[in-house]
DNA sequence: AGTCATCTAGGC
DNA sequence: CCTAGATGACTG
């Protein structure tokens, strides 16, 4: 007894979210019980004049600061630690890896009231039921509010009521109905505490779909490993049942009584993939995304985290939400780079949800039509089993692609003679056609026809983009706009011309080319307004556009059923870009947009205009599919010893001076090379692509090195140092691991 | 990152 | 002599 009386009490050793590569050492104030303190336990610490989160990381008996600058905690957060051992774990190999302050990668791991300390309690969901008098009530006198109508309706069948996000995923802008019927005492806030009937009833409801037999024994497999780690790569083309596999799956997941993480690469997605499971599952669907408010996503990361959430739907920031009872890690269209966080944290989600799997020992399960090199490598080595569905559904046939030479062609806003025909022929038969081109705007360009001038963006190496029917000059690198001039800034001549293509132009031409055929035009300015994307592709599935045309959202998971022919407008684009990476993504999206036609019982067409027919990666894909474009890139990336067969690490630079960020990349460079031992390639500093972006000039650092472990070494040599290099002025800099664009 | 003490150029 | 804005030091 007296012996411990004697020991000094610990130093609790904290994670602050600030971005510095350090941790901060606090005493524990008499009034807290030591035993209380866990690691990943919510702490309030003083720090500096303020109050902030911290995230207790462990225990020390001694602090290397002296006793008198150590503070005491102002208080712990939470009983217990809302973070398990392995979601510590995780959190410590993601900075580690990342190289990223361990703070932030805690912070990242929390919803954002959490993060600023707000209790850890989760209210139970809002749910609604008929009042008495709501049950009586008739629903068709509604006419005239035809929203309430559908609401009323869909309470009628379900007696036990509606939660918010029931309603949410039944019926869009519910809630002013809602209201409106809860003022006619029709509805009321159900206040009865709910009987879980749901956790009594079996987890899979409805029917089971019948599966093809490369569908089924893709399920057999990843079930016969779902007691331990493992990687399974689904590369199923377009149409192939994917999701019917994920489901299959899934639900004998939930069965064990595990939970679930499906990871999207993007909000739009998340819908309809709800709406799915809704239908097969009776468990607690949570769903989390950047879109949604802070309390809806903190109610479902604290579900998840309870245990009564069954499956998380969500894109890479759901990622680190803690699953206690982890089954299966799912991720969808695993090629997509926006997995990879472009902004301070700089981790790929893909990446980190294998590691994740791994800690866990649950299988991961990567899904795409045309899975990423790195993927397809592993696979090989190995690593990856690889489940294949090369089958569409249904029995559709896949899609007559080919290569429409339109050098020497004369073009009509971007549209060649024969593509002209083709389109016409399609919509004589009352199918629709796709045109897919990856440019929004009138025009990328405005140049004076009498001096050359090019409007340019003042804070970017860009051109000013025409946005025709707002009259509008816009740089699609910054925030910057400007009216649509009408002379020449630099010879004051009248005679300005648009250069160029964008999907505006293509849309003013169309109604002139097709009368009577209606145009949908998709891209993020048609689409920002909440609820318009959803409008557009109900108009596309209900048959009221005939020409439907768009940018890469069009590529994106959506399906089409009647439309039979694709056309890419401009596929050169990217072909010769500086980045290796363009033309695996450029392959990517052509066999994603080659992937919206004639999915049903209609046999599709496909039509690429270019200007360079001869192109092996044209040629490839069209003759070997995207395996043989594969196989090709691969053989180049081992040829040039680009990854996957060496690491990257990429250090940016950005600053407000035009010579400093290089200077400073030199410094980083010569700490690199002193007491370099290993075979690091330091390549660099260049300018970034676009050397002057946003007001910032720009410069980047290039490491690579066969031996992942030895580019960690030096990075893990690298970091404390260049900290200590005297920071510029208005010098910002970044590492990131693993970089996807070199932009 | 956020805060604050310190320095500096320009205003009266 | 005063002060707004830039700069740098520091966070336990």
């Amino acid at each position: 007894m007296a012996k411990l009386q004697e020991k000094a009490a610990p130093i609790l050793r904290v994670a602050v979210d600030v971005p510095l590569y350090r941790l901060f050492d606090y005493e524990i104030p008499e009034t807290i019980a030591a035993e209380r303190l866990k690691p990943g336990l919510r702490l309030s610490v003083p720090f500096g004049r303020v109050q902030k989160t911290g995230y207790l990381v462990s225990l020390e008996e001694r602090s290397e600061v002296s006793g008198v600058r150590l503070k005491p905690i102002a208080g712990v957060l939470d009983r217990e630690p809302l973070l398990s051992p392995g979601d510590l774990r995780l959190l410590h190999w993601a900075a580690r890896y990342y190289h990223h302050p361990l703070g932030e990668v805690f912070a990242s791991a929390f919803p954002s009231g959490l993060r600023q300390g707000r209790a850890a309690v989760l209210g139970r969901p809002a749910r609604y039921v008929l009042t008495a008098q709501g049950r009586e009530f008739e629903p068709g006198l509604l006419q005239r509010a035809p929203r309430q109508k559908l609401l009323l309706e869909a309470f009628r069948q379900c007696p036990d009521g509606l939660s918010e996000a029931e309603l949410a995923a039944s019926v869009d802008n519910w809630r002013p109905a809602l209201k409106q019927l809860a003022a006619k005492a029709l509805l009321q806030l159900d206040d009865a505490e709910i009987a879980f009937a749901v956790a009594e009833s079996p987890p899979v409801k409805g029917n089971p779909v019948v599966c093809n037999p490369e569908q089924t024994a893709a399920v057999a497999e990843v079930c016969a490993g779902l007691d331990r780690f493992g990687v399974f790569l689904l590369e199923g083309v377009t149409g192939s049942g994917k999701t019917e596999v994920y489901m299959q799956i899934i639900g004998k997941v939930l069965e064990r009584g595990l939970q679930v993480l499906v990871l999207l690469p993007e909000i739009t997605l998340t819908p309809q993939l709800e709406n799915r499971f809704r239908q097969r599952f009776a468990v607690e669907i949570e769903v989390s995304h950047s879109k949604l408010t802070d309390a809806q996503r903190q109610h479902a990361w604290l579900s998840m985290q309870q245990g009564s959430g069954a499956i998380l739907l969500g894109t890479r920031s759901a990622l680190f939400t803690p699953l206690p009872r982890l089954g299966l890690i799912i991720l969808d269209e695993e090629h997509d780079a926006s997995f990879k966080q472009q902004e301070s944290f700089r981790f790929s989600a893909r990446d980190v949800a294998i590691v994740r799997a791994k800690l866990a020992n649950v299988p991961a399960l990567l899904g795409s039509a045309t899975p990423s090199l790195e993927s397809l490598y592993n696979a090989q080595a190995g690593r990856y089993r690889l489940l294949r569905l090369p089958n569409r559904a249904g029995n559709a046939a896949a899609p007559a692609v080919r290569l429409l030479d339109i050098r020497n062609k004369p073009l009509q806003e971007g549209i060649s003679e024969p593509l002209l025909a083709e389109i016409r022929q399609t919509l004589e038969k009352g199918e629709q056609v796709l045109l897919f081109l990856n440019r929004r705007g009138f025009a990328p360009r405005l140049i004076c026809h009498d001096c050359g001038w090019v409007a340019r963006c003042t804070h970017c190496d860009a051109n000013l983009v025409i946005h025709f029917r707002e009259q509008k000059l816009r740089c699609h690198h910054c925030d910057a706009e400007q009216p649509l001039v009408k002379s020449c800034l630099s010879c004051t001549g009248s005679t300005l011309r648009p250069l160029g293509l964008g999907t505006e132009r293509v849309e003013q031409i169309l109604p002139g080319l097709f009368p009577d055929k209606a145009v949908v035009r998709l891209d993020r300015d048609t689409t920002q307004r909440k609820g318009s994307l959803e409008n557009y592709l109900k108009q596309i599935n209900e048959g009221r556009a005939d020409i439907i045309l768009g940018t890469q959202m069009l590529a994106k998971g959506h399906h089409f059923p009647n439309v039979t022919l694709v056309a890419i407008l401009d596929t050169d684009s990217g072909l010769y870009s500086i980045d290796f990476h363009a033309a695996e993504r450029l392959a990517q999206m052509i066999v994603q947009v080659i992937g919206r036609a004639g999915r049903a019982d209609k046999p599709g067409s496909v039509i690429l205009q270019t200007r360079h027919p001869g192109h092996p990666l044209l040629t490839t894909l069209i003759r070997e599919g995207y395996n043989g474009f594969a196989r090709q890139a691969l053989a180049e990336r081992k040829a040039a010893a680009l990854p996957p067969f060496s690491h990257q690490a990429l250090f940016r630079v950005q600053a407000g001076d035009p010579f400093k960020p290089k200077a400073f990349l030199e410094a980083v460079k010569n700490l690199a090379a002193a007491g370099q031992t290993g075979g690091t390639l330091v390549l660099g500093p260049v300018a970034a692509p676009m050397a002057k972006r946003a007001g910032s000039y720009r410069y980047q650092l290039l490491l690579q090195d066969a031996n992942r472990q030895a580019l960690q070494r030096l990075l893990d040599r690298l970091l404390p140092e260049i900290d200590k290099i005297k920071k510029e002025k208005n010098l910002r800099w970044s590492l990131d691991v693993d970089p996807v664009d070199l932009y």
